[in-house]
DNA sequence: AATAAAAATTGACAATTGTCAATTTTGTTT
DNA sequence: AAACAAAATTGACAATTGTCAATTTTTATT
């Protein structure tokens, strides 16, 4: 089977591109500007959305604690990535927190403007529904792959994901550094940090990855798809 | 943390009830009864969305198969239940493989009827929306507790969760009967058989549940609940 | 550059889970 | 009810993964 990254990791789409003049004019005035320090806390577990985020800088991410403190990451949005918005219009509470990874600018779309301009715009709540359904895909894909398969075969996949994560442009000839710390990276992928560190070893050994300082550089992607594709 | 099945279970919701009488109408006309026999396949993963289905009789599982065959199960829907819409809306392939678990029967909705009064109705698209964010949440919850968890916790959920899909009405103080094979179990909580098998095992032994030929009846709720809060 | 604190890594071992080959049970058909 | 096929279960063992404690490396601070 021919691997996409694309099924694993959703490329990120502008929400407000197909808002008419005078709608982008309300969104541009009660748009908020916030600035979060690696480490702070965007929203919490089980409670209420107040709006929509937008990254414009830095990076988010999503999680859930169990009653042991460890945290399963669900997801990690970038730049362009916009979130928030689905336990808004499910009118439940955010079934998971949300923290900065490093330092974080982001525009903060207030819930009671986001569901003004949903309620008048005739094709933001379309473009929510593909957004959504997308998204969706992704994380069956990721859920099924995890449920299934070795830590190891995991770590591959997490790695070529996180080096889509943090890639900095389009251009894939540049080499990424990966700057993730391990039990991030352990929650990432549903392991233990000791766990997570050994796989990296064994690929660090192949020369599959390099590191450097504790930033993580992909050396053999081509030996990582082929892991992933025979899984 | 208080343990709520409708975290990892999603009440199914019916998917026409807000359209106006003409509209309703149009749907009535375009329907499509079609059944299926146990084992038979409505559709395949990679293949275009041709519709949406609403079941009537009978379960549906969802599931991704891997290279060595084996399936994971995504998700199991039951009467009242809608799906097929999603890989639809987004213009994507299906992630994944449906397949009746038993004598199915479904109304069908063809792709072209489901577009058509997407576009014309105002509420519809809410409705799909307000659906997917809340399975989304139901899936989150699902895949941070399976990436986490032991075996043992995760056939202990899945008990629970299985005990709603198979409870025949609102009423739940009557005995449920779940009917599922060993593979479906297995494959829905991500293990081996073998591993499944020992699992139910030792709750058979401890006496939380009890089997009527290969059917599984949950004896102490309470237990189960009680695992899965302080997981 | 030296130092301290935090993060990452390794070792040793225990616990969990998967695999393969029997064996037993269940369901179906005659 | 007997006989067969399919499904479920068990045993034995190997492989994988988690835990805890120690050590080393990296990062931040002076």
């Amino acid at each position: 089977m021919e691997f996409n990254i694309e099924k694993y990791h959703l490329k990120s789409s502008s929400l407000f591109d197909s808002l008419s003049y005078e709608e982008s004019l309300l969104v541009k005035n009660g748009i908020v500007r916030k600035e979060y320090l690696k480490g702070e806390c965007l929203f919490k577990e089980h409670s209420f959305s107040k709006g929509v985020y937008i990254i414009k800088k830095g990076k988010v991410k999503i999680f859930q604690t169990n009653s042991d403190g460890k945290e399963g990451i669900v997801y990690i949005y970038k730049k362009g990535d916009y979130f928030g918005y689905r336990p808004l219009l499910a009118e439940e509470p955010h079934p998971v927190s949300a923290v900065a990874m490093d330092n974080v600018i982001v525009s903060f779309v207030p819930k009671e403007l986001f569901l003004e301009i949903l309620e008048s715009s005739t094709t933001l709540a379309k473009e929510l529904i593909v957004n959504l359904s997308k998204e969706f895909s992704v994380w069956i894909n990721k859920m099924t792959i995890f449920s299934q398969h070795s830590v190891k075969d995991k770590v591959a996949l997490s790695l070529l994901i996180l080096n889509k994560v943090y890639q900095r442009n389009e251009d894939s000839s540049k080499s990424v550094f990966i700057s993730i710390n391990r039990d991030d990276f352990a929650g990432f992928v549903g392991t233990a940090k000791e766990t997570l560190v050994r796989m990296l070893r064994i690929f660090k050994d192949e020369k599959i990855i390099t590191t450097k300082g504790t930033k993580i550089i992909i050396l053999k992607h081509r030996v990582l798809l082929n892991m992933v594709e025979n899984m």
